[in-house]
Formats: structure tokens, sequence, C-alpha cells
DNA sequence: CATGATGCTTACGTTTACGTCAATTTCTTC
DNA sequence: GAAGAAATTGACGTAAACGTAAGCATCATG
């Protein structure tokens, strides 16, 4: 309504703060350690800006730290070879890389992506076999509380099986 | 061998930090804060020492710090609800509970069973979906060096389909 | 029973991941 | 263009989760 160039301008801080859920502090935090590029654009009066991109790669930055429980630094290095992986990804389709060289970078970035999975999915099962464990558990308290009922319904209708619950008043 | 009565002794503080993968100052710390009961058997000297089910305790407490990245105060809490359910299961099968004081009970046991449970799950399916996409990644990955491998052979061998790999010296 | 390893308590130190405050500057809006 | 809101850097503060060191007691072993 008040854009005559039509383009909503790019968030700052505060308004990415509250857009992921954390505050302007925190994401200073993370770019003095590196966790984000080190000079989001700042236009004009160096007020940090960020573009649609750089708010998603925060999103990740702090999924992932909830889900892996890594430390900012584990997780630098980590999101560190991703970063690689997308420059190298980029040079091979702009530049003529030998194919010897192809294949080795192909496989490295395999390798970084197995380490990974092997993460996430160690992660993955211990967690299936805790909730497992919790749906036992939760069957066995139902198990007792259908048993209550019974015993219930027995005493109040001594000889009436299957009562179909037909209660008027 | 050594053990003329047959028992061993139970394991001291620093056995079991190495059972269990972590430090003696770790264990106190935990019973400081009230993780761990706040007295494991002290025979003679003042030195602590541990039953199975104690290490067993302790297991569990790391296990659910890792998986679930709450705080020790929050850790404390979780466990306290089940301590909690644990005696008022001894509670059931011993005294005379009135049938509707039952039904509370174990309505809210149920309550903590399913917010765990929610909690979980939550975790689970987000990390669920997280391999899935670095799976995806892989593929994509496999198929590249797939790709390559197709024209490496294309260019030695550029009329041989299927070489099968018959390489002798 | 001497002695080296281990444990106990107390207390202070350290790292991580931010919170908070201050002084200054920039944005926004009336 | 005045004023309040939000941002900047710099600095110090802090809660959580232990580490580390000191001084002393206990345990195990030749």
């Amino acid at each position: 309504m008040s854009e005559p160039g039509g383009r909503a301008p790019n968030p700052r801080i505060g308004d990415v703060a509250k857009l992921v859920g954390t505050t302007p502090r925190t994401i200073r935090y993370y770019e003095e350690i590196g966790l984000l590029p080190p000079a989001p654009a700042r236009p004009a009066g160096g007020h940090r800006t960020y573009s649609e991109a750089e708010v998603e790669r925060l999103r990740e930055v702090m999924r992932l730290k909830d889900l892996l429980g890594v430390t900012l630094e584990e997780l630098k290095t980590l999101l560190a070879a991703e970063e690689a992986r997308a420059l190298v990804r980029a040079k091979l389709r702009r530049e003529d890389v030998p194919p010897a060289r192809r294949r080795e970078l192909l496989n490295e970035a395999l390798g970084h992506i197995d380490r990974q999975l092997e993460l996430v999915d160690r992660r993955v099962r211990e967690l299936t076999k805790l909730k497992g464990e919790l749906g036992e558990t939760r069957k066995r308290v139902r198990r007792r509380t259908r048993e209550l009922e019974a015993q219930d319904q027995a005493t109040s209708l001594p000889n009436d099986p299957l009562p179909k619950d037909l209660s008027n008043a």
C-alpha cells in the first residue's frame, strides 16, 4: 500500500527474529561466530537486512541445532561442508572439470551426506525405540483402565451383558 | 576369581562412570541437583556404591537427555512424574483404593504418558523428514555419479554395451 | 603397613549460548 | 524536523553443565 515500487523492503533483524522465533541478539551472535554469512547486505545506514534465502538459512540452522543437539561449533563445520558442496555443484556445472576430479568430488560429497545420514538415522532409531517403549506403557495403563471399567459395570449391572449405552434421562 | 563369596562388590563412582561413558563429577552433579536419588548406599567409608538398578537409571537419564535435548531441570520434573507413576502403581497394587480415585490416577498417568509421547513423536517426525531430505540429496548425487560413469564408458568403449567387468591383467 | 589409586567435600574456574545495558545512530512517522 | 522505535557496536553479566584443584579420607595391593 505504501510501496510505489511494489516490492516490500527486506526485513531487518527484529522482523527476522520474530519470523523465526528468536531474538536479534541470537542472530547477531550466529553471525559473529560465523554460522551465518559475515555480512548480510547492509544498505545505507548499516542496518542488517535479510533476503528470503538468508531467513531460510537461519531457520535451517535453528532446526538442525534443535534436532541434532550439536554445539554451534559442530554445526558450523557441518554446514561448512554443505556450503562446500554447494560451491562444488556450481563449479561442476560451470567449469569443465576433468572426469577423474569429478568422481572425486562426487564421492567426497557422498561421504559427507552419508555421515550425516548415519547420524540422523541413529537418532531416528533411538527415538523410535523410545516411542515404542512409551507406547507399550500406554497400552498397559489403558488395559488397566478398561479392566477397571469392566469391574465397575459388573458390580453396577451384575446380570446385564453389553448394556450398549442407552443413557436417556 | 578373587571372590570367595561369589558376589562382585557393587561398583563405585569411577567404575560406573566408565560403564556409562561419563565422569564421576557428572554423576555427583546429577545427584547434587536431584536427578539421581540423593544418597546411593554408602557402605563403610562413605564411598558411593551403585546397584545395577541405579546404573540403569543413570543410563536412562543420559539417554533421555541426549534424545530429548531438554535441560536437566526439565528432565528432572519429567522423571519425577515417572517416579510418581511408579509409586502410584505400587499403591494401586497394595492398598485398596476406591475405584473413583483409581480412575483419576490412571487418567493422570495417561496424561503424562501422552504428553511425553507427543514430544517424542514430534521429534521423530521432524527427524524422519530431515532423513528423507538427506536421502533425496543422496539420490541426486548418486544419479550424477552414474551419469558420469555412463559417459566414461561411452567414450572409452563407444560401441560396446554391457562390458560386464572382465578386468584381468 | 606403606603407598599409590580412588573417593569425598568444598570451592572456584570454564565454556557455551546467549541476556542485558549503555551510548550512539538510523528509521519512521506525525 | 522532532520524537519515539528499532538498530549498531562494545562491554559486561549469567545460567547451565560440568571441569579442576586442594586437602583429606579410604581402598586395594604388594
